[in-house]
DNA sequence: TTTGGCACTCGAGTGTTGAGAGTGCTAATT
DNA sequence: AATTAGCACTCTCAACACTCGAGTGCCAAA
């Protein structure tokens, strides 16, 4: 028997729909009488028994119901699931809230807080740092105390990243201004890669019939673009301690493998990385990460875009014994939502 | 007897010594042998019959051994505790890493985690943005598309906020320039405070005789200064999930609270600012935070100076049981060496 | 193919028991 | 008067046995 009837399917999904609502292995007596078909435990029994061979569910020990395997729910959310359709008052409402938000960086942390409050899952969301697509818009630099200059560098999308960095010798005020204005008009507008890729060959030619600004302007800048510290994308998790909630992650060991695997951010940083190239809803169920500290979780993501282009991904982060009926339109609405909000201020 | 004997004292500090080195209840055969006195369990019983009496310890049940109350913690810290001197060499390599530093949130950050890895426990560090106190230094304005235009404002040490606001009318990039130059002319150097009330009263000048510039340049940056978002102080915690390692801890609902508590960082902050008032390593002793979430947790917090000015508070905070002879000259010497560090910065 | 029946298994809860640790009290000792 | 030995007592904890209920697997009948 190695073909899923319709009849299976349909147990299987009942299963996998009652296993999460109230997380106890659920028995054949309860499936025959929830599920409208008029079948007797008995028949439910056999049809379990094949599905445990597919190994789809398995019962955690001789005398409870079935739960789902992750393979169980790999098919379930693949090609079982009816995902609920949003309630359209609570979609408006919500979109107000992305409305009413200016600067990048909140958006994206309101964005993480409302994932993880409307959910009570963890929020999770990634700003890529792509230096293909962001555009370069302005430098600033400013002089501090000692030969110390803060270099502000500010993207065409509005987001703000700044630097100090330790100069041969002390600069003036004007001359700063004069540096920054020729890096500005030079290169304001191109993407950061480019920007970067420019530096490299323009350093070469910096010679002594080269504008003493221009170098200047050149040597600040490519410490500042040039420095792996600021490679990386970043990272905003939050509502972490609601997952503190489910029996299922109750145990303190894993759960501090958990909140350490948030922390550090490189796995799921990957994991975004790798959702952020799929579009669409991604799923990963368990251990199908590939990071020990999740397998008893899954990663609901979705990338979201600005003006066209991909520049992140965002989702949750729960349990594997999630509802994800709600979730998935959840994640994929708030992406969209993300984009609408993040393209219209760069308008 | 409500006088606390020299023998009592002593046999009050082996049991916290004891109590907090293995966590068990300490009963007065082990306390017998491994203190110096040569005395008979009977005796040590008789004493802690008085010190129970004077609420410093309690036995959990019957036939248990004693542990410390709150009340014994606390004398215990304030009157019997031997703090155990700091391994130079460790000093000298950790001094180093203050060195190395140069922006002042990474110093921030680094701090913090310096603080739980050395620990393990969590750290926790304020930076009080009383406006009082940090000098204003330099305000950038950038315009961005649309109406809007990025403000940034330069500390004197070195840090760096930003804010998107939007205007009545589009700025071009001269316009916005000679503003901020105007500003800055007028208002470097003094404390943030003062230049906010500065503004409040500038306000009240601004009539059409005054120079257009000066009144754009005080109206967007009157936005800024007075945006009460801004206010507030900033909170930096880290290695939470070290706190998960203590079985004292263990209980997923209190931990969910005591993590609730640091992402609201509203209490934590109130602490902070308490001890920052003080001056010294000041401690906290379960419920003496006044917070439930923290009842069973101690915080040892100082306050670190920058340029003889108090400008936050940093500490360790973990179970009540932890290693206070080790944890309070740690929490001392690295405010002090912050402290050091953000001065040679501003110089 | 479905179903009723039945023996079987396992976990969770409950009660019992014994060992171990530590106490409080009293009477004897220093 | 302070200290100590002795002893009865209390409480926790782990081990063990027992029962109950839920659910299974399988077989024979429908």
């Amino acid at each position: 028997m190695t073909e899923l009837t319709p009849r299976a399917e349909f147990l299987l999904k009942m299963l996998v729909e009652r296993y999460i609502a109230d997380g106890q292995p659920v028995g054949s007596r309860t499936l025959a009488k929830k599920t409208g078909l008029d079948l007797s435990p008995a028949t439910i029994r056999n049809v379990m028994a094949d599905l445990e061979e597919m190994g789809l569910v398995r019962s955690p020990h001789t005398s409870a119901g079935r739960i789902p395997t992750q393979l169980g729910y790999r098919v379930f959310v693949d090609s079982l699931l009816t995902v609920q359709p949003l309630d359209v008052e609570q979609v408006r409402k919500f979109e107000h809230e992305f409305r009413t938000e200016e600067d990048p960086q909140h958006l994206i942390e309101t964005t993480s807080h409302l994932l993880s409050e409307m959910t009570q899952l963890a929020g999770i969301i990634m700003i890529s740092r792509r230096e293909g697509q962001v555009g370069f818009h302005q430098l600033e630099f400013v002089g501090l105390s000692g030969q110390r200059v803060l270099v502000i560098l500010v993207t065409q999308d509005g987001q703000v990243q700044n630097r100090i960095i330790h100069t041969e010798r002390r600069y003036s005020p004007a001359e700063l201004v004069q540096a920054a204005n020729y890096f500005n008009e030079t290169y304001s507008g191109m993407p950061l890669g480019a920007v970067k890729r420019a530096l490299v060959t323009d350093m070469q030619r910096v010679t002594e019939d080269m504008h003493r600004m221009m170098q200047l302007a050149i040597d600040i800048a490519r410490r500042v673009f040039l420095d792996e510290k600021r490679e990386g994308d970043d990272l905003v998790v939050s509502g972490e301690s609601n997952l503190m909630e489910f029996p299922e992650l109750g145990d303190i060991q894993k759960l501090r493998k958990l909140f350490d695997t948030f922390t550090s951010k490189r796995d799921l940083l990957h994991l975004l990385d790798l959702s952020m190239r799929a579009g669409g809803v991604k799923i990963f169920i368990g251990s199908e990460s590939g990071y020990e500290a999740l397998e008893d979780c899954s990663v609901v993501a979705a990338p979201y875009t600005a003006d066209g282009e991909v520049v992140g991904t965002l989702g949750v982060i729960g349990p594997t014994r999630m509802p994800y009926e709600h979730v998935i339109p959840f994640v994929d609405i708030t992406a969209k939502l993300l984009g609408g909000a993040l393209s219209s201020l760069g308008r």
